[in-house]
RNA sequence: GGUGCUAUGGCCGAGCGGUUAGGCACAGGUCUGCAAAACCUGCUACAGCGGUUCGAUUCCGCUUGGCACCUCCA
C-alpha cells in the first residue's frame, strides 16, 4: 500500500498515516449546524474530506466515516448563553425545529450531491444521541471534571488543567485563554468563564428539552462529537476532520470530555481544513458576506459574475491546498472553469474503451511519460492530499492526450486512471457528458441531423448557409467546432 | 492585548537551499474557407532590510503589510 502522509494539527507535523486497525480507518468529520443553506465555506470541508474517504478507499483501506449534523445544542453569541439557533429559527418561522431541521438537512444534502460528495458511511444527528450524551455526563461527572450549577452541569477547565493539559490542540495556555475571554459578566452559572456548558437547563419558553437526572435541559454542542465518535467509531479512532475554526474551542473540548469521560483523548490524527475567504476576508455570518451554494450554482447573488456550476466549484477548492485559505473572486472562478473543463475535454478524448481493458493495460510496458505522470499524481495525493500538484501533473497527461501521439497501450491506461483517479479520487466528472434523459437523446438526434445539413453545405462550399446554421445554432447556446473528424457541438 | 498563520509574475495558486510548478489571461506562430478548439513559442515572479551559506524565493532575525483564532461560524 502506497504510504500515506497527512498534517496532525495535534503534533504540527507531517506524518505518515498509520491506523490503529490495519487496513481499516475509522474518520469522523464535523458536519453542518442545519439552520440555514449550506454556502461556500461548507463545500471546503465537505469536498476535502470527501477526498481523502474516496483516496483511502483507492489505496485499499476499508473506511468508516462519520459526519454529524447537528440539530441541537448550537447556541450563537456566546457559547452558554445564546439562543439554540435551531430553536432561533424555527421560532422566527413558525415552525417546528424538527421541520428547520428536516429542511436544511434535505438542501445540504441536495448540495453536497451537487458537488458528487459521497454520503458517508454514517450521519448521526445530535438529538438522536441524547441518551448517550447524559450517559457520558454521567461520567464525567464521577471522575470530578464537571459541576452541577442551577440545573446546568458545566467542565470545569479549572480542574481538568490541573491534570492534563487543556490546549494540546491549539496550542494555548489556559491563562492565554483566559486573557482572550471577553468581559466577565454574563458568565451566567458558570464558576469560570472558560468553562463549557455539558448540560443547560431549559428555560420554560425553550422547545427542544429532554429529561435528564438533572431536570429538563439539552445537551452542550461540543458532547455530541465526543459522543457520537465514540459510539461508532471506537473510543480510540483514527481521523479527525473539520474546519480550523472548530479547533478552539470546539475540538479542545473535545479532546478534554474524551479523556474526563473515557481517558483517552481518542483520536490519533486531526486534520484541519482551512478557510474560503472574499476579498482577503473570511466569510461568515456576522460578516454578512457569505455565498450560499445554490446562489453560487445559479448566480442569483450581487457578487457573483456568473452562475458557477459545481464541479467548478469542487475543481476551484481542489487548486489550492486543504491548509491554507482561498480566496474567492469572479477571476479565479472563471479560470477554474476553463481550466476543468479542458481536463474534461482531454478525458472525453481518451474516448470509452471496452470492458476489461484494465487487464490488458497491467503488465504491459507504458511509455516513461506516462508512468511518471500516474506516479506524480500519486505521489501528491498521498502527500498530505495536494490536489494542485496532482492537478499541474495532470495537466501534464492532458498535453499528451491532445498532442495525439499517445500509443494504444497508455491511452487505454491513461484513461483507466483518469477514470479511477480524477473521476474515483478527486471526484471530479463531466457535467456535458452523455446524453441521458429521453430530452437529451432527442437533442442528440435533431443535432446530428443539422450538422449533416451543414457538412453538406460545407461540401458544396456554400459558406454562408453553413455559417449561418452555426452562428443560429449559437444563439440558443448551440457552440459547433469543426475539426479533422468533423463537427461537434456542446451545449452551453 | 494573547496565540498562530501568511506575504510568489496581470489574476488564482504550488513548491523548493542550486533545476520549467500548473491553471487562467496576454502576445506571436501552426492548422483551418472563416471561427472555435488544439498544438508550438514568448512573458520567468518570489514584500523590504540585514544575516547564515560556495549559492536563498526557499533557513534565521528585524521592519512593514494581510489574515485567522481567543464570541457562533466550515
Amino acid at each position: 500500500m502506497r504510504p500515506l502522509y497527512l498534517t496532525n494539527t495535534l503534533t504540527r507535523s507531517k506524518e505518515l498515516f498509520k491506523p490503529i486497525h490495519e487496513g481499516r480507518v475509522g474518520m469522523y468529520v464535523c458536519g453542518p449546524t442545519v439552520y440555514g443553506d449550506a454556502h461556500l465555506g461548507h463545500a471546503r470541508p465537505g469536498v476535502t474530506y470527501d477526498v481523502l474517504f474516496r483516496l483511502l478507499k483507492y489505496l485499499g483501506y476499508k473506511v468508516r466515516y462519520v459526519r454529524n449534523i447537528t440539530d441541537v445544542g448550537h447556541l450563537e453569541h456566546d457559547a452558554d448563553e445564546g439562543e439554540d439557533k435551531i430553536a432561533k429559527k424555527a421560532r422566527l418561522e413558525q415552525l417546528e425545529p424538527m421541520e428547520v431541521v428536516q429542511y436544511y438537512t434535505e438542501r445540504y444534502h441536495e448540495a453536497m450531491r451537487q458537488l458528487n460528495v459521497e454520503s458517508p458511511s454514517i450521519e448521526p444527528r445530535a438529538s438522536g444521541h441524547i441518551i448517550e450524551q447524559i450517559e457520558a455526563i454521567k461520567k464525567i461527572l464521577e471522575a470530578g471534571y464537571a459541576y452541577e450549577s442551577n440545573g446546568s452541569i458545566y467542565f470545569d477547565v479549572r480542574k481538568y488543567n490541573r491534570d492534563h493539559h487543556y490546549g494540546v490542540l491549539s496550542g494555548r495556555t489556559l491563562e492565554a485563554t483566559l486573557e482572550g475571554t471577553r468581559s466577565l459578566d454574563g458568565q451566567g452559572d458558570k464558576h469560570a468563564p472558560y468553562d463549557f456548558a455539558l448540560w443547560k437547563k431549559a428555560e420554560p419558553q425553550h422547545i427542544m428539552r429532554w429529561p435528564s437526572p438533572w431536570g429538563e435541559g439539552f445537551p452542550g454542542w461540543h458532547l455530541e462529537c465526543s459522543v457520537m465518535g465514540a459510539k461508532y467509531l471506537g473510543e480510540e479512532f483514527d481521523i479527525h476532520g473539520g474546519g480550523m475554526d472548530l479547533m478552539f474551542p470546539h475540538h479542545e473540548c473535545e479532546i478534554a470530555q474524551n479523556v474526563a469521560s473515557r481517558g483517552t483523548q481518542g483520536v490519533h490524527y486531526w486534520v484541519h481544513n482551512n478557510m474560503i475567504t472574499i476579498g482577503g476576508q473570511k466569510m461568515g455570518k456576522s460578516l454578512g458576506n457569505f455565498i450560499t451554494l445554490p446562489q453560487l450554482f445559479s448566480g442569483d447573488h450581487k457578487l457573483l459574475a456568473q452562475a458557477y456550476t459545481p464541479m467548478t466549484i469542487r475543481f476551484f477548492i481542489l487548486q489550492a491546498h486543504y491548509r491554507g485559505t482561498l480566496d474567492f473572486s469572479n477571476d479565479a472562478l472563471q479560470a477554474a472553469e476553463k481550466g476543468y473543463k479542458r481536463l474534461m475535454q482531454a478525458w472525453r478524448d481518451l474516448g470509452s474503451i471496452p470492458a476489461g481493458s484494465r487487464s490488458d493495460v497491467e503488465g504491459k510496458a507504458l511509455s516513461s511519460e506516462v508512468l511518471a505522470i500516474i506516479d506524480a499524481v500519486m505521489d501528491a495525493l498521498c502527500d498530505d492530499l495536494n490536489t494542485p500538484i496532482a492537478i499541474a501533473h495532470l495537466f501534464d497527461a492532458v498535453k499528451l492526450i491532445n498532442g495525439g501521439k499517445l500509443a494504444p497501450g497508455d491511452k487505454v491506461a491513461l484513461k483507466v486512471f483518469f477514470d479511477e483517479v480524477v473521476g474515483g479520487v478527486l471526484g471530479l466528472k463531466d457535467e456535458e457528458a452523455g446524453a441521458s434523459g429521453k430530452a437529451e437523446k432527442a437533442l442528440d438526434g435533431v443535432m446530428s441531423l443539422v450538422l449533416e445539413a451543414r457538412k453538406k453545405a460545407r461540401e458544396e462550399k456554400n459558406w454562408a448557409e453553413s455559417d449561418r446554421i452555426r452562428d443560429t445554432l449559437s444563439s440558443f447556446g448551440i457552440t459547433v467546432k469543426d475539426t479533422k473528424e468533423g463537427a461537434t457541438w456542446t451545449l452551453e
